[in-house]
RNA sequence: GCGGAUGUGGCGAAAUGGCAGACGCACCAGACUUAGGAUCUGGAGCCGCAAGGCGUGUAGGUUCGAGUCCUAUCAUCCGCACCA
C-alpha cells in the first residue's frame, strides 16, 4: 500500500469543511488563544511561495496549541478595499467589486490546496457592506471624541460642550489651533456654526486645512508612510505638498501611550525601533525672539532640542511656507525673497530630497538675542520644515552640521561657544564638551547646562520646555471610488454625521472611475449622491485594516461591532504574524483605534496584539542563459535573430579566453554555415530564464525551446555536455521569471511536503532566497514514515505489540525536541526533531502502535492530512487534532551514565558517573555521596553544585 | 549620517556558556537493477597517506570552558533620513 498523497489530502480536506473540523466556538469553559495572519489585500498576481510562509507558521502553532488544550481562533478575511483594484478598474474597465471577487476565489483556491485550519464560517471582507458599516460607525465615535490630555484618554465631545459652557477652554486648550482661547461667556456668546468649527478643532476624526501629500498620477492624497522616498509606494509616482481640506486623525494626541505602549507588547527590538522613530519623540524648549524693528507685538518662535548652545546662535532660519516670511521681510530684501519663495515652490519633494542643495534668502529682519541683546539675522530656507518643531530654529553653526554649512555658504561668521572642541571646519554636535562665550553657562558640560538654560528660560518667561513628536497625524481621506464612504453630509460647511440607523452607507455602484470636479473623488460624479450633500471622498486602506481582529471574534453580530462579552472572551490577539512593511503603517493605525475603543469603554485592552513575529521575505533565485551577440560577415546578424545562441555561465564569464573563442567560432560555424566573425565585438546578454525550466542550474534545453517562439530554433555552446545557468537573489516577482507556485509543489510533493519544506528552510523570521531542490528531502521523509506503517508489498505493518524500552525512548526524546521546538517558534528545528525521530523508530524497526500513535499526535501539525490519515487507519475516530499531546515522561529522557568532568572552585579534578540527562537534584545527590568529592572538600559540603547541562558539574565550596 | 539585524562546510542550517556543523540538499562509494535523474545502505568541515593539526568574519577580553557573553573592527541586508 503506498502513500498515496494526492488522494488522501483531497478527502481530508472535503472531511474537515464537512465535519467542520476547524469551527470554532466562544467557549468561556476552555482557556483561549488567538492566532492571527495579517489579511491579506487580494492582488491578481497569484500567490507565489513566499506569501504562504507566515500563513504556515501559524496554522503549525494553531494546530499545536489546539492539541495542547486551547480553544483556538484563527480565522482568515481580506482587505478588500483599496488603490489598485481601482487602478485596475481603469486601466481595464473591469469593476473593483467584480476583479476583487476574482481575486478572493482564486486566492482562496490556492490557500485549500494546502491544508489550513482557519474557520472559515467567520471570515468577510473590508468591503462587505456588514463589515464596513461598523468601520464607519467607529469612525463616526471617533468624529464624536476628543482626547482629553489632563485624563490622558478620550472622552465623548458632548463632555467638552458643557465644560465649555462652564469654563470655556481654558483648561483644554484647543489642539487643532493652539490661538482659539475663550471663556464660558464666550463660548455662550458663538453661533452655532462658529461653535461646530471649533469642535472640529478637538475631534479625533477631523477635517481641516492641511499640507497634504497629492498625488496627481492617482489623483488622490496619501497618508505620510504611504509615500516612499518622495514617491508614492503604489506605482512610483511622483507626489507634491498641497493645502487641501481633507479628513485626518488626530493620532498626534495618542502619541506617548502608542510609545509607552511598545513596552508591554512582545514584538522584535526592530519593530519598536521603527515605530519609535517614527513617533519621533524629542525634548527640547520653545524659545521666543523678539524682533529688531519689527513693529508687531509678534514674536519668533524656535523650536530646539539644544537650549544650552543658545550663545551660539548666529543666524535664525524660518521655512519658506512659514507665515512670518510675508510679515517680516524688509522692502530691501522683498524682491529676493520672493524670487527665492517662487524657486521654493517649483521643486519637487523629490528634487528636494535628492539634491540637498544649500539654498536660502535673508529676509532683511533682524532678531534680539533675549539674553546677549545682540541682532540676529532671518534668513529663510528650505531646510528648515514647516511641518516640525515651530518651523523655525536658531541657527548654531558649531554644534550642528547643516546650520555650519550654511553659515559657511552664505559666509555668515560662525561664533564658537565650545573651544576646542570645534576645530573650524566641520560642526561638533557634542553633548561633552564645556561652554565657553556663554555668560551664565560658562564652564558647564552642555548636557548639564541643557537643563539650567530651560529653567533660565521659563524665568524669564521668553519660553517653555516642549516635548516635540515626528509624527503628524494620519490623512484619512482618499479622493477615491473603491473605499467605506464617510457617513457625513455637509449643510453650510458644517459636517453633519449621519444617524446610526442609516449605517451602512453603501457604497453606490458605479461605472464611470474617472475624479470628480476640482479634485473631488468619483462620487462626486453621482447625483443621488450629491444631492444628499454626502461626503464625496472615502476612508483609506487602513481604516477596515485597523479594527478587524476584533470582528472575527463576533463576526455576525449586526447590534454592535464585537460584543464586549466577545472581546473580553477572545481577549488580545496572542500571536500576530505578518510582513515588517506594515511596521509604520497598519500597525500604528490598529493600536490607535484599539486605545481609542478602549478609552471609551468598548473593549477591555488598549494593545490589539500581544506578540508579533514578522516572517522574513523570500526571495527569488533568479536564473540566467547568456545570448551571444555576434558582429560579422553576411546577414550573421539577422541569423542570430533567428537562430540565436546561447553560452552556458562558465564560457560566458570567460569571453576572453581564446579557447573559448575557439570554441565559439566552432560553433557559429556549425550553426550558421561558413561565417567569419569579428572576435573583438563577442559579448554576452544575460538574459532571465523561467527558474522552472531549470534543474538547479542546468537548463531543460527543450522546454527553453518550447518557452518562447523566439527560441524555437535556439542553440546552445555546452560544457561538460550541459547548459549551466547563472545566478542571482532577487526579489520574487513575474517579471523576473523566478517565482514558484506553491501549486505546482503541491501536485507534485503533496501539500504536507509542501508546508513541512517551507518551514524547514529556516527560521520564519528570516528572509531566505527560495531553493526547490531540498523538498525532495522532505518528500522522502514522508515516504519513509509512511512505512513505518505500510509497506507497499506487505500491506499493513504496524502492530499491536508492547514497546520496548529503547523504543520508548526514542519516541519521548522526539516529543520533547519537537514540543520545545514548536514552543520556540523554530519550526525548521521541529521538522527536523521529526526527521530524527522517524529515522531511529525505522532503525529500530519499531511499529508499534502504542509508540507510532504518539508520532502521529506530533506530526500533526506539521503535516495534518497524512497525520490525520494514519489517525484513522489506526481505528481512531475523530480528529487527531482532538487528541492530547503527548506527555512526556521524564525517566525515560535519562539515558546512559557516562563520566563527567567536575570542577571544585573553578578547576578540574575529577570525573563522576552519572546519567546522561540526570536531574539538578539527582546531581547533587551523586556528588553528596561520591567518596572522592568529600574527601577533597574535607568532608564539608559544598555551598552549591551547579549543573551545566551533561557536560560538566561545578561545585562551590 | 542615524538606527536595527545578520556573519558557522559547496548550499539551507543546528547547537539553556559544555563533544561545533544535528537534520536536509548537492556530492562520493556500494547494493538492487536491462537501465537509473527510482529505492536502499554507507561516507564526507578543512589540511594531511597517516598520526595529528586547524577551524563559527577579524582583533582583543571575561570564564576551568565562548559560535553563544563583553569591547573594538570589518562586511552584508533592512528601515529612517535635512526632524533642529
Amino acid at each position: 500500500m503506498e502513500y498515496n498523497f494526492g488522494d488522501i489530502e483531497k478527502k481530508w480536506q472535503q472531511r474537515w469543511t464537512a465535519d467542520g473540523t476547524y469551527k470554532v466556538t466562544n467557549d468561556p469553559s476552555k482557556p483561549k488563544f488567538y492566532v492571527l495572519d495579517m489579511f491579506p489585500y487580494p492582488s491578481g498576481a497569484g500567490l507565489h511561495v513566499g506569501h504562504p510562509l507566515g500563513y504556515i507558521a501559524s496554522d503549525i502553532f494553531a494546530r499545536y496549541k489546539r492539541l495542547k488544550g486551547f480553544n483556538v481562533l484563527h480565522p482568515m478575511g481580506y482587505d478588500a478595499f483599496g488603490l489598485p483594484a481601482e487602478q485596475y478598474a481603469i486601466d481595464r474597465g473591469i469593476h473593483p467589486a467584480v476583479s476583487t471577487d476574482d481575486n478572493i476565489a482564486n486566492f482562496r483556491r490556492q490557500l485549500d490546496n494546502i491544508g489550513f485550519c482557519y474557520d472559515w464560517s467567520r471570515s468577510f471582507r473590508t468591503s462587505d457592506p456588514d463589515y464596513y458599516k461598523w468601520t464607519q460607525w467607529i469612525f463616526l465615535q471617533l468624529f464624536d471624541s476628543w482626547y482629553d490630555r489632563k485624563a490622558g484618554r478620550a472622552r465623548p465631545i458632548t463632555e467638552l460642550e458643557s465644560g465649555f459652557g462652564k469654563s470655556g477652554n481654558v483648561s483644554h486648550p484647543c489642539p487643532g489651533d493652539p490661538t482659539i482661547r475663550f471663556d464660558a461667556s464666550g463660548w455662550k456668546g458663538f453661533d452655532p456654526a462658529r461653535k461646530q468649527e471649533i469642535l472640529m478643532n478637538y475631534r479625533l476624526a477631523y477635517c481641516g486645512l492641511g499640507e497634504v501629500n497629492w498625488c496627481e498620477a492617482l489623483g488622490t492624497v496619501l497618508a505620510n508612510d504611504e509615500v516612499i522616498g518622495g514617491v508614492s509606494e503604489r506605482g512610483g509616482y511622483p507626489v507634491v505638498k498641497k493645502k487641501l481640506r481633507q479628513w485626518y486623525l488626530r493620532i498626534t494626541d495618542y502619541a506617548e501611550r502608542l510609545l509607552e505602549g511598545l513596552q508591554t507588547v512582545d514584538f522584535s527590538d526592530a519593530m519598536k525601533e521603527m515605530q519609535t522613530n517614527w513617533i519621533g519623540k524629542s525634548h527640547g524648549a520653545e524659545i521666543d525672539f523678539e524682533m529688531f524693528r519689527y513693529p508687531s507685538a509678534e514674536k519668533l518662535r524656535v523650536y530646539t532640542t539644544r537650549p544650552d548652545t543658545i550663545f551660539g546662535v548666529d543666524f535664525m532660519v524660518i521655512a519658506p511656507e512659514h507665515e512670518l516670511v510675508e510679515k517680516i521681510t524688509t522692502p530691501e530684501q522683498r524682491e529676493a525673497v520672493d524670487e527665492y519663495l517662487v524657486y521654493v515652490k517649483s521643486r519637487s519633494e523629490r528634487e528636494r530630497m535628492a539634491e540637498k542643495k544649500i539654498t536660502g534668502c535673508f529676509t532683511g529682519a533682524y532678531a534680539i538675542h533675549p539674553f546677549s541683546g545682540l541682532h540676529i539675522p532671518i534668513w529663510t530656507s528650505e531646510y528648515v520644515l514647516a511641518g516640525y518643531g515651530t518651523g523655525a530654529i536658531m541657527a548654531v553653526p558649531c554644534g550642528d552640521e547643516r546650520d555650519f554649512k550654511f553659515a559657511q555658504y552664505f559666509q555668515i561668521p560662525v561664533t564658537n561657544i565650545i573651544g576646542e572642541a570645534f576645530n573650524g571646519l566641520e560642526a561638533n554636535p557634542t553633548k561633552d564638551a564645556i561652554l565657553e562665550n556663554s555668560d551664565f553657562l560658562d564652564g558647564l558640560v552642555m548636557k548639564d547646562a541643557i537643563l539650567i538654560a530651560i529653567r533660565k528660560i521659563e524665568e524669564k518667561r521668553i519660553g517653555i520646555r516642549k516635548v516635540n513628536y515626528r509624527m503628524r497625524d494620519a490623512a484619512f481621506s482618499r479622493q477615491r471610488y473603491w473605499g467605506e464612504p464617510f457617513p457625513i453630509t455637509w449643510h453650510n460647511s458644517i459636517a453633519v454625521p449621519l444617524d446610526e440607523k442609516e449605517l451602512p452607507l453603501e457604497l453606490p455602484y458605479i461605472d464611470k472611475y474617472g475624479p470628480g470636479p476640482e479634485g473631488e473623488g468619483p462620487l462626486a460624479n453621482i447625483s443621488a449622491w450629491t444631492a444628499r450633500h454626502l461626503e464625496t471622498n472615502t476612508m483609506p486602506g487602513y481604516a477596515g485594516s485597523s479594527w478587524y481582529f476584533l470582528r472575527y471574534m463576533d463576526p455576525k453580530n449586526n447590534e454592535t461591532f464585537c460584543s464586549r462579552a466577545a472581546s473580553d472572551y477572545w481577549g488580545q490577539v496572542d500571536l500576530y504574524i505578518g510582513g515588517a512593511e506594515h511596521a509604520v503603517g497598519h500597525l500604528l493605525y490598529s493600536r490607535m483605534w484599539t486605545k481609542f475603543l478602549y478609552d471609551r469603554g468598548w473593549i477591555g485592552y488598549d494593545e490589539p496584539y500581544k506578540r508579533l513575529i514578522n516572517q522574513g521575505m523570500i526571495q527569488g533565485s533568479s536564473r540566467f542563459v547568456y545570448r551571444l551577440e555576434l558582429r560579422g560577415t553576411g546577414d550573421i546578424e539577422e541569423l542570430s535573430r533567428q537562430m540565436p545562441i546561447f553560452v552556458s555561465s562558465g564560457l560566458a564569464a570567460l569571453d576572453n579566453n581564446p579557447q573559448v573563442h575557439d570554441l565559439i567560432t566552432q560553433a557559429v560555424r556549425e550553426f550558421y554555415g561558413n561565417y567569419d566573425i569579428d572576435l573583438d565585438f563577442i559579448s554576452f546578454t544575460p538574459l532571465h530564464v523561467d527558474v522552472n525550466i531549470v534543474d538547479g542550474f542546468d537548463l531543460d534545453l527543450t522546454a527553453f525551446r518550447q518557452w518562447r517562439p523566439e527560441y524555437a530554433n535556439a542553440q546552445f555552446i555546452l560544457e561538460e555536455g550541459k547548459y549551466i545557468c547563472g545566478s542571482e537573489v532577487e526579489k520574487m516577482s513575474k517579471r523576473l521569471y523566478n517565482t514558484v507556485n506553491p501549486n505546482d509543489l503541491v501536485k507534485k510533493y503533496g501539500a504536507d511536503a509542501y508546508r513541512m519544506y517551507e518551514m524547514f528552510l529556516g527560521p520564519v523570521e528570516q528572509s531566505k532566497p527560495w531553493d526547490t531542490k531540498g523538498i525532495e528531502g522532505v518528500f522522502r521523509f514522508i515516504r519513509k514514515l509512511w512505512r513505518l506503517f505500510y509497506d507497499e508489498t506487505k500491506g499493513k505493518v504496524w502492530t499491536m505489540d508492547t514497546a520496548t524500552e529503547a523504543e520508548w525512548k526514542c519516541i519521548y526524546r522526539t516529543i520533547k525536541k519537537a514540543e520545545d521546538a514548536t514552543e520556540r517558534f523554530s519550526f525548521n528545528t521541529g521538522v527536523s526533531a521529526l526527521m530524527i525521530g522517524v529515522n531511529e523508530l525505522t532503525d529500530l524497526k519499531c511499529h508499534k502502535k502504542e509508540v507510532l500513535e504518539k508520532l502521529v499526535v506530533i506530526l500533526a501539525p506539521y503535516a495534518p492530512h497524512l497525520a490525520e490519515e494514519l489517525w484513522h487507519l489506526m481505528g481512531n475516530a475523530g480528529s487527531v487534532l482532538d487528541a492530547a499531546y503527548p506527555a512526556v515522561e521524564e525517566r525515560y529522557l535519562v539515558e546512559s551514565v557516562k563520566n563527567y568532568p567536575i570542577a571544585i572552585n573553578g578547576k578540574t579534578r575529577t570525573e563522576l558517573n552519572i546519567a546522561l540527562d540526570a536531574t539538578q537534584e539527582q546531581v547533587e545527590e551523586i556528588v553528596l555521596a561520591d567518596e572522592t568529592v568529600l574527601k577533597w572538600l574535607d568532608g564539608n559540603p559544598p555551598k552549591k553544585v551547579v549543573y551545566v547541562k551533561n557536560r560538566m558539574i561545578n561545585v562551590v565550596v
